[in-house]
RNA sequence: GGGUCGCUAGCUCAGCGGUAGAGCACUCGGCUUUUAACCGAUUGGUCCUGAGUUCGAAUCUCAGGCGACCCA
């Protein structure tokens, strides 16, 4: 019951369930005492069931003229301000079964969400991918530049990771000899929070066997539009009051073009490093003293000066060797990898490559990781001798995908923070003051 | 991690150095066509916490808590 108009002998009170809103019609003179009791125990935010038939009231209102009805369950504490809603986005949060029940906007993200999600997998079995669930709990957590969050478990007495991506292990299931493989679930990353950054977030990863990065571009061009298609009914969307098409084709340029146009910087002519940093600086970049190579210097001018403005739908390709520790040589770029990025509204939305197959190249590469990471870059990855091994046995050529379901559902909800599409988002404990 | 802003009744907010306020909700009374119903009355406060300045602090200062946004 959401709002009640009590006036003498005749009341009409708003009853809402999750279909809508429908207005009973309460009389004195049909209800008896019962019309007391109605209007004297019941408030805004109980739960009671009513048996009636249906008119229309004088005024053309569909209503339930109720001949009988049930307190189903009492409120003890009021609803929010029945016309100004819950706007404290912090009680939003905290008490988010408060704002579903008085934010219809509130609701419909979560439907979408769950629309988005179920689209994807659907997207996905319709053409033959296999979702198989991996560990949660990981001895390595590895497949992303991350830092994990760390358990215990008492029995085994083993430190235990979270995972901070299903990679390695989907990777496993590729070696294992299943050629269409995805888990879309939860991963968590022991990073900041902020708009776009929750500890826990959901994601999709695909890997297909016999593909490379140029069909997972495809597939991500094509799953990303009927989804929205079908969550949104159509693939031109308004994200923050900017219009953005996702209808296909999208724009591909590669990191160099992209980095070039906006800086006028060509970084494919750079000898070293010093040349890159020189010319960096004298542009007007930030030339942090950890980029120590070329192609991280690249990616920092991307960065600093080319992700915020991919606003429509922009694959980036071909992303420098030294950051992309698990992606396979680019087939004729000496120094890069086959690897793309989408941005959407200046948000880097999907990550794909052709995955590195080659045990003895990828084991060079994650000790170069495990290098970093012992020289403080807490984001480094480290060796996973079973993943290795795994390779060493002969995974086919793949062409995986990751994409950031939180993201993408904020783009089709039109919802300026993360927290906005997380029914639960992390917050601090609320203290209670000194 | 840095900067800016916010925190006053269940909710939405005003008050910005001189007795703590309004609307809605709640409680009571009136009302048979309302839909932000209306009219009248009552009730409701650790003004986020602590310290300081002051004759006097919701208001000014400092520290802390929680949140939002921007930056890293």
């Amino acid at each position: 019951m959401m709002t009640r108009r009590v006036m003498g002998k005749l009341a009409f009170f708003t009853l809402a369930d999750e279909s809508g809103t429908i207005q009973l019609y309460l009389e004195r003179a049909a209800l008896g005492e019962s019309f007391e009791q109605l209007t004297d125990l019941v408030d805004a935010g109980d739960l009671i069931g009513v048996a009636g038939s249906l008119r229309r009231t004088d005024r053309g209102e569909l209503s339930v003229r109720v001949a009988s009805w049930w307190m189903l369950s009492k409120a003890l504490r009021p609803l929010p301000d029945k016309w100004h809603g819950l706007s404290d986005v912090e009680t939003r949060y905290r008490q988010r079964y408060l704002d579903l029940i008085v934010t219809p906007r509130s609701r419909d993200t979560f439907r979408r969400r769950a629309l988005t999600v179920r689209a994807i997998r659907r997207w996905l079995e319709d053409r033959g991918f296999l979702e198989i669930e991996t560990p949660v709990l990981q001895a390595e957590a590895g497949g992303a530049d991350a830092r994990p969050f760390i358990t215990h478990h008492n029995t085994l007495d083993l430190p235990l990771y979270l995972r901070i991506a299903t990679e390695l292990h989907l990777k496993r299931l590729v070696v294992g000899g299943f050629e269409r493989v995805f888990e879309l679930g939860r991963i968590f990353r022991n990073e900041g929070i902020s708009t776009r950054h929750n500890p826990e977030f959901t994601s999709v990863e695909v890997y297909q066997a016999y593909a490379d990065y140029h069909d997972m571009l495809a597939l991500t061009e094509q799953l990303i539009a009927a989804v929205t298609a079908e969550v949104c009914g159509g693939t031109a969307l308004t994200y923050q009051g900017v219009a953005i098409d996702l209808t296909p084709p999208w724009r591909r340029a590669t990191m160099h073009e992209l980095v070039l146009e906006a800086t006028g910087l060509d970084f494919e002519g750079f000898a070293d490093r010093g040349a890159a940093a020189a010319a960096m600086a004298a542009a007007g970049l930030e030339v942090p003293a950890t980029a120590d190579t070329v192609g991280r210097l690249l990616n920092e001018a991307f960065e600093q000066r080319v992700e915020a403005g991919l606003i429509q739908p922009t694959f980036v390709l071909d992303y420098p060797l030294e950051i992309s520790p698990l992606a396979r040589p680019h087939r004729s770029r000496p120094g890069l990898v086959e690897r793309f990025e989408l941005f959407i509204a200046g948000r880097e939305t999907a990550n794909a490559f052709s995955e590195l197959i080659d045990p003895v190249d990828q084991r060079q590469r994650l000790e170069e990781q495990q290098c970093r990471r012992l020289a403080g870059d807490l984001e480094a990855q480290g060796v996973d001798e079973d993943f290795l091994q795994a390779l060493e046995v002969g995974m086919p050529p793949t062409g995986g995908l990751g994409i950031g379901i939180d993201r993408l559902v904020m783009l089709l909800t039109d919802s300026a923070s993360i927290r906005d599409v997380i029914a639960f988002p992390l917050l601090r404990p609320e203290g209670h003051g000194g």
